[in-house]
DNA sequence: GTTAGCACTCTCGACTGGAGAGTGCTAATC
DNA sequence: GATTAGCACTCTCCAGTCGAGAGTGCTAAC
């Protein structure tokens, strides 16, 4: 049974970890916080918390080190938010605001920024429309067979494509072509799409619906992701040696960390989720720790997360990681509001 | 002077260390190639190179290790390309055209195949054109307030900006525009964009004309690279030393890199730079060499380079980065021929 | 339940002492 | 004069050793 006194001290155990990295003495427990026990009565308690799985010796008479289960009792019962400060909130909002360029350039540098702001990786993945629908389409003539489509989504995002021509068009005319297509298939989902196609007696104008139609169903699929912060997790003292720290640039930046961010598809937007070590199915991720948020709304959904060794500080990430989530959330709505 | 044989002997030295990373010794060489003389002569004609600056010593008694100059001589006079073999050309084709995409999945994994074949990190930048110019413009809207200005520029590329609006307008009324500003600007540079711009008496005109003149100069100036094989650099044994890993990976994320480039931007088309070490004007890339080569015509300009250390395999180095270049070159032309 | 005291364990850094690789030099040889 | 055999010398690298130090677990007393 977790008593309150060796709650407090799993909460002592947890920070103390997280700032320092080492492995955490008795005697450092009762110097750091001043308290009137003696450090022999702090190493029963320790040796409980052993026993109950919250912390581990890396070996016998070592300091202790908490467990995957010690930091999620520490997220889930024991930490008190560190809130995002004003002052930071404006420097952020700040830098976000500076870049009037569009989706992308908000996405990377939102990573960019998380990243530093907790002093290890973040993702951040474009928004992915529950249903992607198509805004508007234009077509612009490349050489004579071949024109360039290009279509703005729902989510305003804009995507092109080159189409090869059966017979020569101008561009006059592709801007004609345009503009009755716009016409059938505006607001149109991919299954509309291709239905669409398939009525239009010419060739050219069928593939390009066929196209449009195509594009519409990457957009749904396509899950670009931004990531920065690869120096800060590098530098953290778990990755001095080389052999960890090439595996956790493999591991950074393979295919494992989208398939996390996927699992965490059913959260909800607003709400904070954490991964902590062995939570995460696959085994090459089990030192490290995910704090994962969504942001959107019904109608388009991505998500932004901080990626850092377990021992990472959640009292600081968490805020954070959800202060940034609620930002694009805005950002986006801006963007998407018709 | 640079004796023939000992010209010969230097060629030996630099091959046998790129491939295997030891500091050569004479009995090596002789081993190696099944020469005819004793270790002894190698070892007389070593102290010779070594007083010209072509090699060195790690430490007094050690095996000797090409110097930059040593290098630099191997790549302009003793070294043989090792060509690129039909089946690798036709692999490499065959992934660079499976994505039908569009200039930046190019790009991107021009860079990724690229990187892969050499074993080094590798940079692609986005063609620069010389003198950009517009080809179509298109309003959209995004809410009653703010529209979309979506442009397609010379050499195919699309950007994009949101565009506060004065007074609200309509869809049909942004189209409607967009047509009659591509009748005045279209094949306008951004000095024209902004004359178009002064004589328009609509201010929203007049700000999406003025937005479009923006757009024309980032383009000018932005040069997106395209970076992958972080891995493969790092796993290059000059990186087994988590100070000299991480110094690595902030070399080869941050600016200078890009900065190399830019010097190379005088090299003609076709042709291949290579930067040796020391030849960097930059202490922090001394280290690290460039094979540089750059794609396109004379209308747009991209950069196609391979970064790694001093030691690298050259021979098969430089004709790769060539034959990526004129690849490059060709889906550049066909995406550009008007 | 708490605490002082102490023996015990384990790591870590410094030191040491070859073994091995490779050179430079000298003197003999072609 | 170039080449070569022989050998002393230098330097690195690795394995082993040792002691200091940190920290624990246990016992016995409070």
């Amino acid at each position: 049974m977790l008593t309150e006194r060796r709650a407090a001290i799993l909460g002592m155990v947890v920070s103390e970890y997280i700032s320092t990295a080492e492995p955490v003495s008795s005697r450092a427990i009762v110097a750091r916080h001043h308290l009137d026990i003696s450090t022999a009565t702090i190493r029963n308690e320790l040796a409980r918390l052993e026993e109950d799985g919250y912390i581990t010796q890396p070996y016998t008479s070592a300091g202790r080190v908490p467990s995957d289960m010690g930091y999620r009792t520490f997220v889930e019962m024991l930490m008190s938010e560190e809130p995002v400060e004003a002052q930071e909130q404006r420097t952020i909002e700040h830098q976000l605001h500076q870049v009037m360029g569009g989706l992308d350039e908000w996405l990377s540098l939102s990573a960019t920024i998380l990243a530093g702001s907790v002093g290890n990786a973040a993702v951040v993945t474009r928004p992915r429309a529950a249903s992607s629908r198509i805004r508007h389409a234009q077509l612009v003539e490349l050489n004579h067979d071949t024109a360039l489509l290009v279509a703005v989504m729902d989510d305003g995002r804009v995507r092109q494509r080159m189409l090869p021509l059966q017979s020569p068009t101008s561009q006059a005319q592709l801007t004609d072509r345009a503009v009755r297509l716009n016409v059938r298939i505006e607001g149109a989902d991919a299954r509309i799409a291709r239905a669409v196609a398939a009525e239009l007696p010419d060739p050219d104008e069928a593939a390009t619906a066929r196209a449009i139609a195509d594009l519409i169903d990457e957009q749904r699929i396509a899950e670009e992701t931004f990531l920065d912060g690869l120096n800060a997790v590098l530098k953290q003292p778990e990755f001095l040696d080389t052999d960890r720290m090439l595996e956790a640039v493999a591991t950074l930046q393979a295919y494992r960390v989208r398939r996390v961010l996927e699992q965490a598809i059913d959260a909800q937007i607003g709400s904070t989720q954490v991964v902590i070590g062995r939570e995460h199915g696959d085994d090459s991720m089990q030192e490290w720790s995910m704090v994962i948020s969504r942001y959107g709304d019904e109608d388009a959904i991505g998500t932004v997360a901080v990626i850092g060794p377990t021992r990472m500080a959640y009292h600081r990430t968490i805020p954070r990681v959800r202060y940034v989530a609620r930002l694009m959330s805005h950002l986006l709505h801006e963007v998407r509001q018709a």
